[in-house]
DNA sequence: ATCCTCCCCTAC
DNA sequence: TAAGGTAGGGGAGGAT
């Protein structure tokens, strides 16, 4: 099964010397497959890495005499790579040899960042690979994941400085409380200027790009780049127009960390209850625990004398003021709102100001002729609010905007959701380039279940797709306009075995049916989190790793199995230690399962290139980790269709993932043809007549001509699919049917 | 009523 | 060049 033109070798010519395993003529079929090549004689023009195991002194000469010389690098790389299913950098595979040869230090260079493998030679940038091909690289660069990511971690630090034995507060519910919140003051721009102190007093900006017209965002600035009107968010390009002096500073990730970390341990002297709020934000209840302005300026004093940054502190009697009051102390700052000052306060306060109304909701306040939160108040009544807000966000501003909020200081919050997306530089040409991005990301989404100590049973595909008729994004790489879809499965027992999440994960994508090419971000999330981790979910753990068994097949085997009260397994064997009961999966998971076994079953089938004749270009049949690796352990027995296709045409219909392949195939074929085919599938293959329904309507929006059959053929087919799938499950069609057609349309609040 | 899924909004 | 993530709150609307 060859990755054809995607292949994880493209680009890349090996040149084999003296004895290694694989053999010699295995590298070179191994090659073949991945889509690399392979030279039989030596030639610096086009071999890019010669594999070698054991290098003779000869060779050792040899190779030092050559000026540009080849990488001289161990069979491994080669097999590693195709384990992890990417070209792993082959620095670390270089022979030690070469490698302590003095003079020689332009042979293992470092993999630049952006190029998913570190091939040496002029990389072939050819179409089909994924632009961004190194979901790594994009992590260890996004200042978001990065702050979205740190929270995870707080939650040590903050059980590691338990030991500080931090003072308590009163105990919650003893009114009135003491809320202190503090905000580090512009904090990666006050970073970057503790690191260049050249930079105080200027107008300073933290972003990736040094480029004045670059599209970089703006992540944070100094107080004098603020005077300018710049912002967090703000493209650089943009800032410049506000601020030509503006000076741009690099990311320090590592600074951030360490400096928090300090925050944290410095909170921690004065109350044991702190609840994290980000990288530079917090709060703490000091009810009982003393002067609260000097509580804040030992804060204050602290934490600037131990790592030279300012921060702002809020005092009041409840979370929402403290916040409020940081605001007013900012920069390097205290501030108080008392009880009976808290009223004047808010009065002239903005909505938008308001935590919790953002953008959007300021807006719609302002259609309603509400500016501050003193028109709030004059506001009729509440109900009149919670009817454009609804119940809970209605009640919340109207509360808010009075100065009344009765949340508690709480320092541990339970997590109920791990994910991780990317929604940047996607730009997939195959079906397969999606599916390898989802491999990376469901091994991200492992590593911090493991990390955490805890599995999920829901799993939620997310996926940005271009909006139909959207520009191309102003952002480099950008996702652009899009629609915002999402897919989940619960399964009975919680998972985090990346290759489970994985293929749960593709088989969401295949149920959204979108066009690979029209993908702009992709996400993973894993919900319904369980602590514990019950015996029978490890061993089926262990069997869907090392089997690459599908989890949702292990979940329904178990439940069937159940259900019949039969003796041993009929197959795919190996489980003991029953868990799950059918009657704990709800009945929409049960029916969801059972359409999961249909998907499934035309994946697993031979899907040769069938859509070759029909669609103009190569389609290799679906492949994803499991399928590459050896194969120990049970497998599910491989399942035949269950209609054998009459034709060509019946075979490509029922094979189609996407209802552009099937309206490929449509352009083609004869109605009665069609027909004929809908009457024998509206029973068994109900997600392909869903199919055939988008791309027919689909087709008929596009004009006339489109196809053989015409527009009579193609409104012939829609009322036939209509009638006999009314027929057959006699109630209205399922939602999924009609987003192919139109996906709802929200007016995105993208930033075009 | 309550739950579930999908979606939007918000904050850093 | 550039790195538009992550998590929680909560609403709409359908199923139970
Ligand atoms: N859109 C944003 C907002 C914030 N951040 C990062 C950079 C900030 O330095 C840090 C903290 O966010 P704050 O909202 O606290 O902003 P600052 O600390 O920069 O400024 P302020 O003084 O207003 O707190 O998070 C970011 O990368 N992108
Ligand atoms: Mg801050």
């Amino acid at each position: 099964a060859g990755a054809g033109e995607g292949g994880i070798f493209r680009g890349v010519v090996i040149h084999v010397n003296g004895y290694t395993t694989p053999s010699h003529s295995e590298l070179k079929d191994l090659m073949a497959e991945h889509g690399g090549s392979f030279e039989n004689y030596f030639s610096s023009a086009r071999v890019t890495h010669v594999i070698c195991a054991n290098l003779t002194d000869a060779k050792l000469k040899q190779h030092q005499k050559e000026k540009n010389p080849v990488p001289v690098v161990h069979p491994n790389w080669v097999v590693e790579s195709i384990r992890a299913g990417r070209l792993l950098p082959f620095a670390k595979y270089v022979l030690d040899r070469i490698r302590k040869e003095p003079g020689q230090s332009v042979l293992p260079v470092a993999p630049r960042p952006a190029a998913g493998g570190g091939t040496p030679k002029k990389r072939s940038r050819a179409e089909g690979g994924d632009l961004l091909n190194n979901v790594d690289s994009f992590f260890k660069n996004s200042r978001l994941h990065f702050i979205g990511s740190w929270k995870a971690k707080i939650e040590d630090v903050m059980a590691a400085a338990a030991s500080l034995d931090p003072p308590k507060p009163d105990p919650p519910g003893a009114a009135p409380r003491r809320v202190v919140h503090v905000d580090i003051d512009c904090f990666f721009a006050s970073v970057a200027v503790r690191e260049n102190p050249s930079l105080e007093g200027k107008p300073v900006a933290v972003c990736h790009s040094e480029s004045t017209k670059g599209t970089a965002e703006i992540s944070s600035c100094s107080y004098e780049a603020r005077k300018f009107g710049v912002r967090a968010g703000m493209r650089i390009s943009d800032a410049r127009d506000l601020c030509p002096s503006l000076v741009q500073a690099p990311y320090y990730f590592e600074k951030y960390q360490e400096i928090s970390v300090v925050l944290y341990r410095t909170l921690l002297r004065s109350s044991a209850r702190v609840q994290p709020v980000s990288i530079d934000e917090a709060y703490l209840d000091i009810t009982g625990l003393g002067d609260p302005r000097e509580i804040c300026e030992d804060i204050r004093a602290r934490f600037l004398g131990e790592t030279g940054c300012t921060v702002s502190c809020g005092c009041s009697h409840n979370m929402l003021l403290a916040k409020i009051a940081t605001s007013r102390a900012k920069p390097n700052g205290v501030f108080a709102i008392s009880s009976d000052e808290s009223e004047a306060f808010m009065a002239d306060l903005a909505v938008r100001e308001i935590p919790g109304v953002g953008w959007k909701s300021s807006r719609r306040l302002e259609e309603m002729g509400v500016a501050t939160c003193g028109d709030l108040w004059r506001l009729s009544s509440k109900t009149a609010l919670q009817k454009s807000f609804g119940a809970k966000q209605g009640e919340l501003i109207w509360d808010y905007s009075r100065g009344i909020d009765s949340r508690e200081v709480k320092s541990e919050t339970k997590r109920h959701s791990v994910g991780a997306e990317i929604n940047w530089g996607i730009r997939f040409e195959h079906r397969e380039d999606a599916v390898r991005t989802l491999g990376k990301l469901a091994e991200e989404v492992e590593r911090r279940l493991r990390r955490a100590g805890i599995r999920g049973r829901c799993i939620t595909l997310k996926l940005k797709l271009r909006k139909p008729n959207a520009p191309p994004p102003p952002k480099f790489l950008g996702h652009g306009w899009c629609d915002n879809l999402s897919r989940s499965v619960t399964l009975a027992s919680a998972a985090d075995d990346a290759g489970l999440i994985a293929r749960e994960a593709v088989a969401l994508l295949l149920r959204l049916d979108a066009d690979p090419r029209e993908i702009r971000g992709l996400g993973i999330q894993i919900t319904k989190l369980d602590e514990g981790q019950p015996a029978a979910a490890d061993a089926s753990e262990g069997r869907a790793r090392s089997g690459g068994q599908p989890g949702i097949l292990d979940t329904f085997m178990k439940a069937g199995r159940r259900a019949e009260a039969a003796g041993p397994s009929s197959s795919g064997g190996g489980g003991r230690g029953e868990s799950v009961r059918l009657s704990d999966i709800d009945v929409n998971e049960q029916k969801y399962i059972l359409s999961m076994i249909q998907v499934r079953q035309r994946e697993q089938s031979k899907r040769k290139h069938f859509f070759e004749g029909f669609v103009g270009r190569e389609r290799g049949a679906a492949r994803w980790r499991g399928d590459a690796e050896g194969d120990p352990g049970p497998r599910e027995p491989p399942r035949e269709p269950s209609p054998e296709p009459g034709s060509a045409l019946a075979a490509a219909l029922g094979q189609a993932r996407f209802s552009h392949e099937v309206a490929a195939v449509l352009a083609g074929a004869e109605a009665k043809d069609v027909v004929e085919w809908v009457l024998r599938s509206v029973e068994s293959d109900l997600e392909s007549i869903w199919r055939l329904l988008r791309a027919v309507r689909s087709l008929r929006g596009g004009g006339p001509e489109a196809t053989a059959m015409g527009a009579e053929g193609l409104e012939e087919i829609e009322g036939l699919i209509s009638k006999s799938v009314e027929n057959v499950y006699k109630g209205t069609l399922p939602r999924d049917v009609c987003r192919g057609v139109g996906v709802e349309c929200d007016d995105s609040h993208d930033k075009v």
